[in-house]
DNA sequence: CTCCGTGCAAACGATTTGCACTATG
DNA sequence: CATAGTGCAAATCGTTTGCACGGAG
């Protein structure tokens, strides 16, 4: 089973790379379709898992939303708004979550764990106080 | 807007109390089926999203599957199976999370934050011994 | 007697899949 | 040229919603 650089993908990936953000399949799909029309959403999905399941993207899986795909590979955390559900990536101490404790429950083998901030971008701040205005 | 205490309302909430476990909603349908043949699964969706609204059960938004119902509304993490899919409660030492760096993220202002870890339960680990074995 | 809640079926949004066709390596 | 990948439409999964009826307070 090995991969094939086909032109769909390369476009897919490189789209996600330039963009710097945390783009969706359909967020995606609107990007390629300009270099190339014909291509369909299911292959957008199909090489979106591909691509994350090799490593060269990230996978967002939000809290019941839609998934989102990430351009940095490198390993880091996410803040998210509540509001907007925008998605900006997060460098912050985990040494507080590497304890005996966690290694340990429940008999569970811990193969990673995902830490999410949930907030209210500076954006919809602002909106919120204008609204409150009027 | 009041809540009234419906039948269907009170069998839902006893049912998840009662199993001590994370259930999705048609799990929870099942379960009150027995004790009441003709509720509707819509029902059910609606129920488990005033109760957990009301705070009298925990909602749980796990990575990108189906929603779960925590009976225990006290502040926990959570720990999930990456193979079954099964949920437990979790309590470790959330103190390395309250950062100064947390607050002050990319201008959001912070409303909370979700950690699972991930792993792999004491059963499937069986499972997959068993496995290679063979 | 007032509305909140219900059951049903249909609608929904995100994602996946079966199929015959295409094109990469 | 073998077989991974594609486009399309239909299917699927979890969840939500419109509507007319029913029952709690």
């Amino acid at each position: 089973m090995q991969l094939r650089m086909t032109n769909q993908r390369e476009i897919i990936l490189r789209e996600l790379k330039k963009s710097r953000h945390h783009l969706s399949a359909d967020e995606l799909y609107d990007k390629v379709k300009k270099y190339m029309p014909r291509i369909s959403l299911a292959t957008v999905y199909r090489n979106l898992e591909i691509l994350s399941n090799a490593g060269m993207i990230g996978k967002l899986e939000i809290s019941g939303r839609q998934k989102r795909f990430d351009y940095d590979v490198t390993e880091h955390d996410h803040i998210y708004c509540a509001v907007c559900h925008r998605v900006d990536n997060l460098n912050i101490d985990r040494q507080g979550l590497h304890t005996k404790e966690i290694k340990a429950v429940k008999g569970y083998s811990i193969t990673g764990y995902r830490l999410e901030i949930v907030g209210i971008c500076q954006a919809c701040q602002k909106k919120s106080k204008q609204a409150e205005k009027k």
